[in-house]
DNA sequence: CGTCCACAGGAATGACGGGCGG
DNA sequence: CCGCCCGTCATTCCTGTGGACG
């Protein structure tokens, strides 16, 4: 069978294949659906801050708080698509923006796109923030906008830039003589408000909501709804559409890993090539997931950390179980030695063990062993059996998988 | 009961690379 | 295009510490 005709069947099955999906896009988590289950305490407070909008005054400014998947970015973008609508109809001057912190990066281009929501030309670069700013000002004022402005994941514009930024945006309604900003943060990160300066919070959180994670019970819901857009009539099992809401609400009741979990098990059914949703989809869909999620990691990690885990792999399965920091640095530094690598420090590889905790690869406990000192007891986080999976096909790493450490050479210890 | 092991992990400093402003 | 600045990664040096051993 030539190429061409390999694909071409993939192509075919495909297409005479069961069609699963009807809108796929009803699964993903920046699709805005038509209702908000289990959401509308948490509209009408919305919605009430910033009603005041309407009528050409300054409504409050909100915090809105939560963890992930607890329908925070959607409930704001919703309430803020209806005003801006309804300002247009009645002739307000009010208008909306939504800027994702973390995904636009640095302060000057939260600025920018701040301005640009104004319609403000603002370049790329080249600009002193300050300049931006009262650019910004200055088109506020003089056609005396009501603007309200939603920043999301707003903690991780303040890890990385401080508040200054916030600051200024509070301040600004006392130097403008027309013209009004309101400020939406939404965060899931509560601690973050530790770091604020104290007149920054106060105005900050003039009112705030509390997103609590969604019962188990309440995903279902969710996924119901989605699920009527997203999947051809009769394809998901309901008995599927339960598993999902199960398994994410063990995660803190995350309703966007159980979204995820519903496409990807659709993708795995069209795959397939079957008729229906069960729950054994569900099952593979989270396994994908996962060792996707681990398979990406292991292979962008840097050379470094993954002689590191690499040595943890070695000794893990030599089965003498109970390694500590300074096994894994001698088995490593032998590692550089066969890949003629520049090995690191101690110091640095103490540092690399924590980061690859810290992605769940590893798992450390902090032990003392008395006389012969204190250090961290280390086991592989995931199946040994996945590492070796991974890297077989690295060319850097795979010569090291099956490397004998020095210390067991002549059988002894 | 004090010692002292084998590290943990903080602070200061240096090398490097990439983006920004002029 | 160049110099400057800033962030990241790494090194060096350091102080801290729980508990078996003598």
């Amino acid at each position: 069978m030539s190429s061409d005709e390999i694909i071409d069947n993939v192509f075919d099955s495909y297409l005479s294949g069961p069609k699963i999906f009807a809108n796929r896009d009803a699964l993903r988590i920046d699709y805005i659906p038509e209702r908000l289950p289990h959401r509308e305490e948490h509209l009408k407070v919305v919605a009430g801050v910033l009603a005041p909008f309407l009528r050409g005054q300054r409504g409050s400014n909100l915090f809105v708080y939560g963890q992930t998947g607890t329908g925070k970015t959607a409930v704001v973008r919703f309430v803020l698509d209806r005003l801006q609508s309804r300002s247009e109809e009645v002739g307000s001057m009010a208008r909306t923006c939504y800027v994702n912190c973390r995904l636009v990066g640095t302060q000057y281009r939260v600025l920018a796109s701040l301005g640009q929501a104004l319609g403000v030309d603002v370049p790329f670069t080249g600009l002193a923030t300050t300049e931006v700013l009262s650019r910004f000002k200055e088109s506020l004022s003089s056609r005396r906008i009501l603007l309200i402005v939603a920043l999301d994941e707003i903690d991780a514009l303040v890890k990385e830039y401080g508040d200054a930024l916030l600051y200024q945006l509070t301040r600004l309604n006392e130097s403008l003589n027309y013209g009004r900003v309101s400020i939406i943060g939404i965060s899931n990160d509560l601690r973050f408000k530790e770091r604020l300066d104290p007149r920054v919070l106060s105005s900050l959180s003039e009112e705030e909501v509390v997103f609590k994670p969604y019962t188990a019970l309440e995903i279902i819901d969710i996924l119901r709804e989605r699920a009527a857009v997203a999947f051809q009539k009769g394809v998901l099992e309901n008995s599927a559409l339960a598993l999902c809401s199960a398994e994410a609400a063990k995660e803190h009741g995350d309703a966007r890993r159980a979204l995820d979990l519903l496409r990807v098990a659709g993708e795995v059914v069209e795959r397939e090539g079957s008729k229906q949703v069960k729950d054994i989809h569900v099952v593979m869909a989270q396994k994908s997931i996962e060792t996707d999620r681990v398979s990406t990691v292991l292979r962008s990690m840097p050379l470094h950390s993954k002689l590191v885990l690499c040595g943890a792999y070695i000794l893990s399965a030599v089965g003498d179980k109970g390694m500590v920091t300074g096994d894994i640095y001698e088995v490593y530094q032998e590692l550089c030695v066969q890949s003629k690598t520049e090995s690191l420090t101690q110091r640095r590889v103490s540092g690399l063990i924590n980061e690859l905790e810290v992605l769940g690869l590893l798992n450390t406990r902090l032990v003392s062993l008395g006389r012969y000192g204190r250090t961290k007891r280390i086991n592989l986080g995931i199946p040994a059996e996945s590492i070796r999976q991974v890297y077989s096909d690295d060319s850097w790493i795979s010569p090291l998988l099956n490397y004998t450490p020095l210390s067991l050479r002549r059988g002894s210890h």
